[in-house]
DNA sequence: GACGAATCTCACGCTTACGTAAACTATCAG
DNA sequence: CTGATAGTTTACGTAAGCGTGAGATTCGTC
């Protein structure tokens, strides 16, 4: 199992930050980085001796991709971790995919990854359904209001 | 001014319900419909003597398009109370309508509607824009995997 | 090694959208 | 008229998603 972003690895030493660098990156507070770990979206690449949180690259990205999915698509905590989950789980099979030759398993692998994109897409094609509802109503109440403003427009103009 | 479903007229007297029924008939709780009137969003079509709450179909009506916005599109109660208040003036502008002969009075009005109309619009486009985003990058990457997988199909039947 | 800034872990506060219990009152069947 | 049922107000409880200290540690710098 390889869930690169949330993996707890020893992290790569390298390019690591604190927390409060982690949260200017992300535009996020320090708050809601522990939050987040609190409810398991995002765990700090590694710990300093001292127990202070470092954050990797691959964790503010993360960190990113979740207030992404909250403010402009509405998505809650929950929502967001599952969705998270299909995702690392999609990183993990292209990692397998590409670990092995045989090609009876990578066609597993790939069917594996279909279904998990379908799992993602029908969660927002359902949502996506209500605005493209909603927005139809609204533009054939418009139209009809245009051509009688139109029609108006003629007759006292 | 005439918001239809808002007004508090003192009701057709006639098909008006208790809270309990009007709760049955919108799927929610009795609870939730006094919370909405807290906030402004339904107020009831009269009181009976005693001072229980009484609903016509209208209000029922409104209640219903309540929860559409909220569970369906993921609104809030304040961005639901706008778009109502929206809808409320645009009733209101088609009865205004309907009672002038005027032209050039018409016109206004039916100008007034298509702002209110392109406001509704804007409101809703934004959210199915991310959502659209959203499941483009998602069929991008299944079709990649579509590809893979079918080639893996010949490869090892 | 000392000092200020940054983090740490509790832990309570706040807002939204109600649920729920308490103590009364209104309505309706009999 | 009498209950039983349903409704009324008032008010505290709850879950989510953090904000905001409090008090103790740790980090980076001199």
């Amino acid at each position: 199992m390889t869930a690169p972003s949330q993996a707890p690895t020893q992290a790569c030493a390298d390019d690591v930050v604190s927390i409060g660098d982690a949260a200017k990156a992300t535009g996020v507070s320090t708050r809601a980085l522990r939050y987040y770990e609190e409810m398991g979206l995002v765990r700090p690449a590694a710990h300093s001796p001292g127990g202070h949180r470092l954050y990797a690259p691959a964790q503010c990205a993360r960190v990113r991709r979740i207030r992404q999915l909250q403010d402009l698509m509405g998505f809650n905590l929950a929502e967001i971790s599952e969705i998270l989950a299909n995702e690392d789980r999609l990183d993990s099979l292209r990692d397998e995919f590409h670990r092995h030759e045989d090609p009876a398993h990578r066609l597993r692998i790939a069917e594996e990854a279909l279904t998990v994109m379908s799992d993602l897409d029908a969660r927002v094609e359902a949502k996506q359904k209500r605005l493209a509802e909603f927005r139809q109503a609204i533009s054939e109440r418009r139209r009809r209001a245009e051509v009688v403003a139109a029609e108006l427009q003629q007759e006292a103009p």
